[in-house]
DNA sequence: CGTCTTTGACCCGCGC
DNA sequence: GCGCGGGTCAAAGACG
């Protein structure tokens, strides 16, 4: 199993079968939406802010790794069984990003040093660690958007932009302007539409959500809701899905060569019967806290 | 002035 | 070993 988000591009599997088919195959049959990205993203204390997307970018966004679809069962998924009923499949991350999880906090400190070390040191000293540099776990989400950089709730710095291999889109490399939080997210154009924005997360944030930002101040917890909670059934264009980065491993490609079709994220069937999961709990359930959620 | 973006150069891992 | 592509750095510029 290889960590495909880190070896290849979205544009890749865009372009070479569309693996993207299986996660966009949302036939849910389950009962619950399992998905607690935001606590694999390390958002633990998540509070209205996060998740306050530019409200003038119109959203559809979705999971490239459909916790609810039985059609992704790569190893990693198999092998990783959910730790909790809420965050099941999730766990289908790539194996490297369960070890990170079993890591987690403790290392974490120790994580950014080795890589403050590697990746920023190293540059002009040489590098001499026979540690492969470890990654963070990762987690991507397509959305349905007019903007590359989505707001989340945190503050991002770009530090990089490259062009991407077989795809005319370049990649945004973004950094938490957070000191002492390392967590990256890339975001990238979808070859196949470029209306799809690929954003993966890569890291824990190691701190509660900043002050709303400057773009987002205007919604605020009414976003949260637009975007990713009840907004997903008033709006079924406003939806976003996390997947866990191994779902675009080719194991999963290999499953269903049709093309992808980006309309599907319009008809807001995402666990398709599960439009009343999404009221009662459904994303939120995943994406806020649960003590959150007791609270209300 | 602080923050953020842009961009060319560099480093590293991997495949051939 | 070499080349390619991904990822990162950091200086310079833009912007409010």
């Amino acid at each position: 199993m290889e960590d495909v988000l880190g070896n290849s591009s979205f544009s890749d599997y865009f372009s070479t079968g569309f693996p993207l088919q299986s996660m966009l195959d949302f036939s849910c049959e389950g009962d619950t939406m399992p998905l607690g990205f935001m606590e694999l993203l390390g958002v633990q204390d998540l509070n209205p802010s996060v998740f306050g997307m530019t409200p003038q970018a119109p959203l559809v966004t979705q999971p490239l790794n459909n916790p609810c679809s039985p059609k992704i069962e790569s190893p990693a998924e198999i092998l990783n069984q959910p730790a909790t009923p809420n965050s099941s499949s999730i766990s289908s991350a790539s194996s490297e990003a369960v070890n990170d999880e079993h890591a987690k906090v403790g290392d974490q400190e120790e994580d950014q040093q080795k890589t403050k070390k590697n990746d920023g040191g190293s540059r002009l000293k040489p590098k001499k660690t026979n540690q492969k540099r470890q990654r963070e776990p990762r987690f991507a989400f397509m959305t349905k958007s007019e903007v590359d950089h989505l707001e989340d709730g945190y503050r991002w710095r770009k530090y990089g932009q490259k062009a991407v291999k077989n795809s005319s889109f370049p990649r945004s490399y973004y950094r938490c302007t957070t000191t002492s939080c390392n967590v990256k997210k890339r975001v990238e154009r979808s070859f196949s539409d470029p209306s799809i924005v690929i954003t993966t997360y890569e890291g824990q944030h190691t701190h509660p959500s900043p002050v709303m930002p400057r773009s987002s101040l205007v919604s605020g917890a009414s976003a949260v809701a637009t975007t990713f909670g009840m907004g997903m059934q008033r709006t079924p264009s406003h939806y976003q899905q996390p997947f866990a980065a191994d779902a675009l491993s080719p194991l999963n490609s290999g499953q269903n060569g049709s093309s992808f079709n980006p309309s599907f994220l319009h008809e807001g069937s995402f666990c398709s019967p599960g439009a009343s999961l999404l009221k009662d709990h459904g994303l939120l359930q995943d994406i806020v806290p649960s003590h959150m959620l007791k609270e209300e």
